[in-house]
Formats: structure tokens, sequence, C-alpha cells
RNA sequence: GGCCCGUUGGUCAAGCGGCUAAGACAUCGCCCUUUCACGGCGAAGACAGGAGUUCGAUUCUCCUACGGGUCACCA
């Protein structure tokens, strides 16, 4: 997709856990989409200020993920552009300058006070904003003695005492906070490094970010960041804030998207059978919905339909069933070729099952599975003929008893023994073998079905099963059915 | 606990002062049928509660309840 209006630009800036969570995929989606939907472009940035937090091989998870979810960047630290580098830990010289500028502007203060001092004033509880400003209000000299004798320090922003400040949210609106309840945050740790909020602000201004599109987490923070854009004097950037997705825990309330709700990463989702445009179309729908009510999406229909209006408020229950669904969609949708190019890995257990059976293979099983690992559970029978029990062969509303399932069963098996094994000879055969009874067709079906799969139900009728099983293997397990049968009833 | 945000069927959700309150998933029933699916048809199921504003509130305002988020030298 071309960039239109080089105006719009909004980033995606994971840090590397080593784990794609869905919540942080919808997020790239949006940010993408509405990048593409305006013309824009969409840049992948790497937040890695947290030392201690480093994950080796995290960066390539976050490149494969988006390149199998289909969100290519336009810049990004593998393909450059015009505002990088792209990786924080590169820019780590460019952040201290501004957060001295901020010092000197009057807006931002040097801090000595240390991690014990302030372990002390969160355990002793009812600090107000969690710092008490220790540091706020020293002299010139103090700052100059400290600093000298190489304290170590941070720099924290110094928030207005009084006042208010509201900022626009292109999701929730106008939202006004009070300036007294906004804590002297840390910009600058004594590391060297910035904070995540400071690094975000200074990159998202170089880089020239019209969107800031984040989860609703951020909200409370985002005053903050007005004022340091404020003191910095810069434009503020159009805020997106999107609903939380949340997970159904056992007992029916819900929280925060978790492991324990099932997989939420999207390699563990991909790993599970999910094809990747499945997982894209459901969590675009997470929380978006289009004019017209579409459900199913290509990205590139999502690219043309995406709208922020659409975003909605509150927050949303990733529901697997619905995934599920969609799954099936995108699988029914395969032609045969793709079908069995997705169905490979499967396919390999199942020797019997040779290309010339492809076309029967798809016929029976994409409508059937809405994940792959479903094919070897409802193709499990063709492997190994279970001990089944005998009352299979009941079945009420077939009429089959197990008398008539061993009389139909003695005399269709040497006619089976003379027949082509094709669908349409199997099928004259047995049919035919019941409109000369005068019965229903499931009197002889249903017995040789179960002979031959040793279950009640399986993927396709009897003919189906016959034709997967090869002749030699049908004829062997109706035969056995039949002794069984026989032996049963004798 | 303070602050911020949210609340339409089990779930995703449309709605943006006047509707018999859409649609999708899931559930249930019927049809199709060689079991199960697919497909088709149909059913059940919701505006958290209370005050206002208004001729009229799902929609606007306030309060309550419930849910969530946030209060790190994490991002």
């Amino acid at each position: 997709m071309p960039i239109t209006n080089p105006a719009i630009r909004t980033r995606f800036a994971p840090s590397p856990t080593g784990f794609m969570h869905v919540g942080n995929l919808r997020t790239a989606l949006y940010e993408y989409l509405i990048a593409k939907s305006l013309g824009g472009t969409f840049v992948l940035r790497i937040e890695d200020t947290d030392q201690e937090r480093y994950v080796e091989g995290a960066v390539d998870i976050i490149y494969k993920t988006l390149k199998t979810a289909g969100l290519v960047h336009d810049e990004g630290p593998d393909i450059g552009g015009d505002y990088g580098p792209y990786v924080q830990s590169e820019r780590m010289d460019l952040y201290k300058p501004y957060a001295e500028e901020l010092v000197k502007k009057g807006h931002a203060y040097y801090c000595f006070c240390s991690k014990e001092r302030l372990a002390s004033l969160h355990k002793d509880g009812g600090v107000e904003g969690g710092y008490d400003r220790h540091c706020r209000d020293l002299s010139e000299e103090e700052i100059k003695k400290n600093l000298d004798a190489g304290i170590p320090y941070v720099i924290r922003q110094k928030m207005p005492l009084d006042g208010e400040t509201t900022f626009h949210d292109c999701v929730y609106g106008d939202i006004t906070v009070q300036n007294k309840e906004l804590e002297d945050q840390i910009l600058l740790k004594a590391d060297g490094y910035p904070t995540y909020n400071f690094a975000n602000i200074i990159d998202d201004h170089l880089m020239k970010i019209s969107h800031v599109v984040r989860g609703s987490e951020y909200l409370s923070s985002t005053p903050k960041y007005n004022l340091c854009y404020e003191a910095f004097g810069w434009d503020i950037p159009t805020y997106v804030h999107l609903p939380l997705i949340q997970g159904k825990n056992e007992d029916g309330t819900v929280s925060k998207l978790s492991k324990r709700h099932g997989s939420t990463g999207f390699e563990d989702l991909v790993a599970q059978g999910f094809l990747p445009e499945a997982i894209i179309n459901y969590i675009a729908l997470l929380g978006w919905c289009p004019k017209d009510n579409q459900e199913v999406f290509t990205l590139d229909e999502l690219s043309k339909a995406f709208d922020i209006s659409g975003i909605s408020k509150s927050p949303s229950v990733f529901d697997y069933d619905k995934l599920e669904w969609f799954n099936g969609e995108y699988i029914k949708k395969m032609t045969e070729e793709e079908f069995i190019e997705f169905a490979k890995p499967e396919l390999s257990k199942f020797p019997m099952i040779t290309p010339d059976l492809y076309p029967l293979f798809t016929e029976i099983m994409q409508p059937r599975i809405t994940r792959l690992p479903q094919i070897s559970e409802k193709l499990a029978f063709l492997l190994e003929l279970s001990d089944y029990d005998l009352e299979l062969y009941v079945h009420k509303k077939s009429k089959t008893t197990k008398e008539s399932s061993l009389e139909m069963l003695n005399i269709v098996l040497p006619m089976l023994h003379e027949i082509e094994w094709t669908k349409d000879s199997l099928s004259e055969c047995m049919t035919g073998l019941a409109e000369g009874m005068g019965v229903k067709n499931a009197l002889v079906m249903w017995p040789v079905r179960i002979a031959a799969s040793g279950t009640a139900v399986t993927p396709g009728g009897a003919v189906e099963v016959m034709l997967l099983l090869g002749k030699e293997e049908s004829l062997k397990r109706i035969e056995s059915g039949r002794q069984r049968l026989s032996a049963a009833l004798s």
C-alpha cells in the first residue's frame, strides 16, 4: 500500500520480552490499520531501555510475528528509515540532553534520593503520588555539591502543584485530571537510561509520530506526557487509547487476559492450528466494528474499512469459540491445493491417504475442522480399529439392531469382495442392495460404517471410510465385525 | 484506598432523543442426510439500578452498584 500522506505516522513500540501477547498484537494491528487507512507510515521501534529484562532472540520473534501476521512496517531497525536508529538502546546518548534541557527550563530536577529512602516512603504508606518531592527544591549549591560528590541521581519531571490538565483522546474523549494528582515521575534513571515514558515522548516527537496508539492502561499517565510535550514546546500527538482485552475465568468473572485463560501468545495460537489471517481478523473485531457489520475481512479490506470512530471504549473478552469459527471459515475458503498444503503435517500421519485420495480427503475434512489438529483426531480410526462396543451397531434413527447389522454384513460382504473400489461402485452396491430389499439406505450403510471404522462418528459415510481405508483393510475389518456380531448373537 | 475509565443477550457488538433494540459466535429446535459436520430455516436470550432534563430516553446529566486500569530508577 503506497504512502500518500506522510503526515500520518503510527508506531508499534514493543519491548523485546520474547512473547507476543494478542493484546500487543492487536495494538500493532490497529496502529498498522490507522496508518494504512489514512495513507500513512507504520513504524516499528524496539523499546529496550530496560537492561534487566533483555531476552535473547526476542527481537526476532517480533519480526517474525509481524511478518506472518502481514503487518509490514515501512520503517524499522531491519529496514531503516529517515528517523533511525529504531532501537532505543542505540539512541542512548540522545535522551539525557533533553532531560537536562527540561531541568534548565525548570520543568524537571535532579533527585538524589536513594532507593532505600523511596522504599521506606512506600512502606510507611500514604505518600501522595508515591514520592514526597524531597529533592524538588534543592538549592543550586546543594545540587552542585551532590553532583560533584558523585552521588547517583535521577531526573524527575516537576509537575505543577495546582491547576488541572485536560487531554483529548479519539476514543475516550476529553479527560481532565487535577495536577496535584500527578507524580513527579522519573525521566532519566540513575544508569543514565531514560524511563519508558520519557523515551517514548522523545522518540515519538523525533520520529514525527502523529497518532500515539496504545492500550488504555496508559490513559492515566497521558497528562504527564502532555505536560512534558508542553514543557518542550512540542506539538501534542493525536491519542488513540484502546480498550483492554480480558479473559473469562472459570468462575465466570473476567480479568486481564493471561495464560490461565488459554493461549495468549500469537505463536501459541498458531501452534494450536489457528491461522494468522483468522487471528488477525478476529482481534480486529475485538474492540472495533465496521460501519456495515462485515465479519470476514482480509487485511487489505481492513486497511480500507478501518476507522477510528469504530473503536469501542469498553473492554472485551477474548472468545476462543469465535476465533475457532473464524478459523473454520478461513479453512473452508481454501482451494484444494491450499488445503492439502495446510494439512501436510497431519497428512503425513496417514500413509494410506495417498495423493489419489486427496480430493476425497479434502471433501470430507475441509468442512469438518476448525483447527488443524482435529484432522488426526477425527481420522484416528484409520490407524487402528478399536475394540469397540457392539452396541454401536444399534442405531434407533436408522432402525438398525445387532441382528439387522449381522444380516446386512452377511449379505454385503461377498458383494464388496467382487466390486471395484471406487466411490460410485461402492455407493451403487449398497444403495442398490437397500433398494432391492426395500429398506432404507441407512440400514445397510450404518453397520458397514461401524464395522469399518469402529466408531460412532466419522467424517464422511461408509463409502468415504472404506475408500480411505482401502479395499483390503476394509474387508478385513468388516469380516471381523461380522464375526464378532455372529459370536455375540449365537 | 486516591485518581481515571467503562457498563446493550453467555461472548463480540450495531445504536449516537422517537426502532417490534440489528447482526455474528455459542446454545436449542427443524430440514437436508449414510453417522458427524457443512448448508438452509427457525427459537430463546440484553439496554446494571435510581433520580433528573425532555412531549419522549438505550442514547444527555447526576448519584449508586459492579467491573477494569493506574499509582516502579517495568514497559
